[in-house]
DNA sequence: TAAAGCATGTAATCCGTTACATGATTTA
DNA sequence: TAAATCATGTAACGGATTACATGCTTTA
């Protein structure tokens, strides 16, 4: 229901295949909510049958463009209007963290260390997506907003990160002595 | 593979039912890997299959007390040593960012404020917890890293959607006028 | 004795990932 | 003409959620 509320919002703004979906997806949602292109092409065809999307026009390479119908206008905004957002989140890299106890000071260092090494490189490229987007048109100011909540994540978590491995080094150095 | 691991961490540290084991995921991990009990039992079962932990007692209530095996043991470390984690990560409320577009800047701040209220009382939660803990054993320390993140993310989301609204009703007042 | 909490399981369904599969068009 | 890119699909599998199902033990 996320997908297909995701597409919807895209196809909102204005008409496009299934190919561009997943390109936008996986480009600019990538980091919020991954997806496949095995996964939009069945939820395109399903959301044709549910009457919330209709083909506009096909081009070369058997291109199809679809359109938001008014019901499917109407479905985007009561979902955002009526129903509260899920606040699951899983994160393996932090499960992992609790489990660090199982492996030597220096491998749980070397650990953080790495996912430093992670974090640092994501916030290089959206500073590099910060840098070259000029943000001026309408919904790109959420765009940017949520550009601006991932500097500020991956930042904290990077900071958390070298206190932890701080911590964490200090213990094995004096382990060592 | 993540809630194996999970499990057999959990295990690492001393025998357990598949009752504690779920009720320990569902305090302290359950931030960072949603489980239920449905998933537990048969993937225990599996794995006294597959020789990982054993049933060692079987008490009152049918209850059944598993420990770590050997092999199990290997298993864990060699999943920490020898794997990465998985940086994939789903924020649904994030997705409705990019979204707000679609309804009027006074309903969008309204979504930002809601999602403030939800992250304050998170943070609050949190900080009950680390005010509760006596952060001295060795397995707790690991703990309270990510109980430090936990308090580090919270703050800094509720810092950004203070920002957010405050630009969008800022916005919002403008066009009232 | 009723309710709360302990304790374990199965089944149906949904969603997501990975792999398989094909073919047209543009560009080097 | 070969490679890259555009473009759309299906199938198998695995993991997670929700619902169904049962029954014992302690406490109020």
């Amino acid at each position: 229901v996320v997908l297909r509320n995701a597409l919807l919002g895209l196809l909102a703004a204005h008409p496009r295949s299934g190919y561009e979906l997943t390109r936008i997806l996986s480009r600019s949602f990538a980091y919020v909510w991954p997806v496949n292109h095995s996964q939009v092409y069945p939820e395109l065809a399903q959301m044709v049958a549910d009457g919330l999307i209709e083909q506009r026009e096909s081009g070369p390479r058997r291109k199809k463009v679809y359109g938001i119908t008014p019901a499917g206008r109407h479905a985007v905004t009561e979902w955002l209007r009526q129903t509260r957002p899920s606040h699951d989140s899983r994160n393996e890299a932090l499960l992992r963290v609790f489990l660090l106890w199982l492996v030597s000071p220096a491998e749980a260092a070397a650990y953080l260390r790495s996912e430093m090494e992670f974090h640092r490189g994501r916030l290089a490229e959206l500073q590099a997506i910060a840098a070259e987007t000029p943000h001026a048109h309408p919904a790109a100011r959420w765009s940017r907003m949520v550009l601006e909540w991932g500097l500020r994540y991956h930042s904290a978590y990077i900071e958390w990160l070298e206190w932890a491995a701080a911590q964490v080094e200090r213990e094995a150095a004096a382990a060592a002595s």
